[in-house]
DNA sequence: TATATACGCAAGCAAGTACTTACATTACTA
DNA sequence: TAGTAATGTAAGTACTTGCTTGCGTATATA
């Protein structure tokens, strides 16, 4: 037998496959197979089909993570920290990728997961806004509304996000490191006074 | 009964459920029903189940991407421009936002979708480079690498539709037109030499 | 040693699903 | 008016799916 636990074990699995497949169509009998497990194992642990999605919503819920990704070492060097924030948040959006999916997917069905999706722009967009009026006062960045600056800095790197992890090299072979310096040098250019 | 034709209708329905759903969710029960058609219908027209979502596929690779707008109405005043495209943009991904989702959703069981999808961003990439180069020619923009400008601003574009398709106003009270309208500013002083 | 806990295995059930077949009905067309 | 194409209706089939029940087995703990 493997060093993780049961319940571990069904959980990754059924992330593996939900967000592959979508809800319908991970199969309780397919997760317990990936999962090395009896099916009825599975009903023991979780009760039912839904239970198992209810642990992984509450698995990654688990916001402190979030919080202490994006609270980085600020320089006041606006190119910098971009750069910083940038390279970090499209780290922590791959640790949660497959859920990220699961939450495009499965948002209709249950509504819990929509609540914990939007919630991560929310927690970035006040961090953002928090640096961005701190820079306006030392004034090394201009002097408009920091909301929408925030939100087009979220757009733009949750853009990257996507073009990565769904178009892969179908659209572009720059490499997503070259990209994000591209985009953060025009940025910084663009909110610098 | 209605005017528009049955197979018209099907479709209709099916696009509406499957996005919504998911397409194992969708049963062609409930797509013959929303459609107000008998099942048997379903199959008369498209033999199978996967011959709906295959006929959505053709339907929606049929249509132009963006066209008119960036080749015509171009002034060569950089803000301007980028102003007009991104409200352009965002009014086309609008139009065919249920494939976007349907495409996210189902691209791993329907490889065909997945094709399909990555050619908007390829599209509209290559011409929004043709457009940059000639802008670097008349010593508007900066001179460097126009892919990842492109690749940047539509990363930038595409976040800012997800973000306002899927989550609302669950982050920001701001409306889209004027995100758009800052953050073409944002772009355009990033680019400009 | 005795008992509880966790899991596997086999069988099965009720409900749903995609899909078929056979026949009746309507509407348009030659 | 006769015939053809498109749809509805009814019934059914083969299969899958979530979930349950009953029982046997291994491991750990008291």
């Amino acid at each position: 037998m493997s060093t993780t636990s049961t319940t571990e074990r069904i959980l990754e699995a059924a992330i593996e496959l939900v967000s592959e497949k979508g809800y319908a169509a991970a199969t309780t009998k397919s997760i317990a197979e990936l999962a090395g497990v009896n099916e009825v194992t599975i009903f023991r642990h979780f009760g039912n089909k839904r239970g198992i999605l209810k642990a992984i919503i509450e698995k990654f819920s688990y916001g402190p993570i979030l919080q202490k990704t994006i609270q980085l070492e600020v320089t006041y060097e606006l190119q910098d920290d971009l750069l910083l924030f940038s390279e970090e948040y499209l780290r922590y959006m791959f640790s949660i990728k497959d859920f990220v999916l699961i939450g495009f997917r499965e948002a209709g069905s249950f509504p819990e997961i929509d609540e914990e999706i939007a919630n991560i722009p929310r927690v970035i967009k006040e961090e953002l806004m928090k640096y961005f009026m701190e820079m306006q006062r030392r004034e090394k960045i201009m002097d408009i509304d920091v909301e929408p600056i925030a939100m087009s800095f979220i757009a733009l790197n949750f853009g990257h996000f996507i073009s990565a992890a769904r178009l892969g090299s179908n659209v572009t072979t720059i490499d997503l490191t070259e990209l994000l310096r591209t985009s953060v040098i025009i940025f910084s250019r663009g909110i610098t006074p």
